[in-house]
DNA sequence: AAAAAAGTTGCCAGCGGTGGCAATTTTTTT
DNA sequence: AAAAAAATTGCCACCGCTGGCAACTTTTTT
């Protein structure tokens, strides 16, 4: 249990002022060659560490950002975590993760406080949370830096970076007509958010440039859990006509309908097309591997962590150029195939 | 851009000192009922939170834990860090996430830097970083409040919470050694790990206990990813003398095996068993749905951070109660059946 | 009813830094 | 070489809160 020094310690044995060693500490320029050698040796001799919590509080600044989320896929959270700490761990932030409940009434005010309270120098919020507006302008009116991550194009470039779900999910609708597929299923997510709804516009906007379209019938809404992609591919599989292709709004639902289908003896991609949204650790590990959308969501990370410490430090136009938009790929492994005409004859 | 209220708006408008509004925040016993009401009335209206930093600075307390950790799996993190921030959120604490490097010189140095600079509470480390007694002691003789996660049994209850894995994996034995499979391979995880040694020991010994060992050759170390799972499992399956059942040291890598005998044409489990160790999601998703051991992760997790709070609040007869072992049991699914001595005759 | 005990509340000094400005030293200018 | 300008350094107040102790009330005891 060692005696943890100060800056009084520094300066003392340095034999200068405190507010000396304050200005060596944030690299001042106006500190003599030799003055600041002399600090920066005794700071290493005594392992001196300002103490956050004070430095923050004479400077209102805290070096810490937040991560707010609420409920999300563990691989989605992972990627996104690992992108914002390497950032974060070279221009010396730390990372506060605060899990919230996107359906609260109290999210804005929680999420206030959250920043409040631990003097939080900017917060990420990661979808659906992104996408409540109320939260946003809140945000933006408290002042504080922050940076949605969403699939929802928007006009600005500020404070967000998006990804183009809807063109993703109309080049997969591109690749699905293209294979031949006329019965089409599609299980979206929950329709309260956008991100749902994004993809399963840009999917059937993107059939319908072939002339092909949905079903009403075989359209269904999950939650975006394996459980539900289970429910949802059982329903869609169990009649006569059934669909050759089913895009999923996510791996984890694809997942469920291989298992179904895979419990039904129908064989994927021969008879049944499967396609998730992600591209997550689990498209690849299923069997057969899933084809999927590919989003850049460690890329999204990283740029949106660039833009708020920039905009902290106050490089306002800097931040501002930093891009905000990140397009999804198509990343086609053995789910998927051409339509056999099984079911359906033209 | 509201103006943050401070304390001693509170204690001018509800006409005390702050001294006493510092009292009713920190919910002290000898305030006056009516006083404690009026302020707290007043506290409502100016949505007043207190200043974490000046309140840390004053009090030596942050509340503010740490999670350490090392490029850990996912889904385990996902598992982790939720059970921390479920009794965070309920006991006022910040969760700040820490990843760092094992192997790194520094690692020591590192962690105590991290901890003082965010004057931190205490701090949960994670395998394999959990697994350095270097730090360890570093973290003892600091002083604060820290909780290791660990798989290796200890004889202490202080700063621990293990799982039994060595059992857990002697379980695994007596169930393949019930199924009457002789021809058993293991797929370890990195042997510099005590996790790993301790899963593959106990393993052994559980099979010696019905007179099976493994052969040399049917020992393989990989890194605990699916990618070294598939490589090992091409090496072990390659021959004409294969096992009939695998168990590997997680999941990740058990997925592996199954997508080469997938590939392989090897029917599991009808000509092959194979078993992973984690009961992450990723065991119920593959097809067939992989028998494994279940670590309760987010159980863990709730013990190490109750363990760790009471013993910040000075409760450190209560934290040493608070249970530190938890036992992984076998779930059994569709990877794993009786031998078919289809390869080897008795 | 006075004294003692218990319960409340306020005052003031830090916690460990940073910011503004003044003071000092060094460099440049005339 | 003196004056002016620039660079360096130090002093002190203050960031917002809590801890210790004193002061003031109220209740209980004798």
């Amino acid at each position: 249990m060692h005696k943890q020094s100060t800056i009084n310690d520094v300066a003392r044995i340095a034999g200068v002022s405190k507010r000396t060693v304050s200005r060596v500490i944030n690299g001042s320029l106006s500190v003599g060659e030799s003055t600041r050698l002399k600090v920066e040796k005794v700071i290493n001799e005594l392992k001196y560490a300002p103490n956050a919590q004070a430095r923050g509080l004479a400077s209102s600044r805290s070096y810490l950002l937040g991560l707010i989320y609420d409920n999300p896929d563990a691989l989605y959270l992972d990627d996104v975590q690992r992108g914002v700490l390497e950032v974060c761990s070279t221009l010396g932030y730390e990372l506060v993760v605060h899990p919230c409940r996107y359906q609260s009434e109290s999210l804005v005010n929680d999420c206030l406080r959250f920043m409040r309270r631990s003097k939080l120098d900017g917060v990420i919020v990661l979808p659906p949370v992104s996408e409540s507006e109320t939260l946003a302008s809140a945000l933006k009116e408290s002042g504080s830096p922050y940076v949605r991550l969403s699939s929802v194009a928007l006009d600005t470039q500020e404070h967000i970076v998006v990804s183009d779900d809807r063109a993703a999910a109309a080049e997969m609708a591109r690749y699905f007509a293209q294979l031949g597929h006329k019965n089409i299923a599609f299980i979206s997510g929950p329709q309260r958010y956008k991100s749902s709804t994004e993809r399963m516009e840009g999917f059937q906007l993107g059939l319908s440039a072939y002339g092909v379209s949905i079903a009403a019938d075989n359209i269904l809404e999950g939650n975006n859990t394996f459980e539900t992609g289970i429910e949802c591919a059982k329903q869609l599989l169990r009649g006569t006509s059934r669909p050759t292709a089913i895009f999923a709004n996510n791996d984890q639902m694809a997942a469920g309908v291989l298992k179904v289908a895979y419990s039904m003896g129908i064989k994927v991609p021969d008879e049944l097309s499967v396609a998730g949204f992600d591209d997550n650790m689990l498209a690849s590990r299923v069997t057969p591997s899933l084809t999927t959308i590919r989003r850049p969501v460690r890329q999204m990370a990283l740029l949106a962590t660039t833009k708020m410490i920039m905009s902290i430090e106050q490089n306002h136009k800097a931040a501002a150029n930093v891009a905000a938009k990140v397009a999804p790929t198509l990343v086609v492994r053995e789910s998927t195939g051409p339509c056999s005409h099984s079911d359906i004859t033209e």
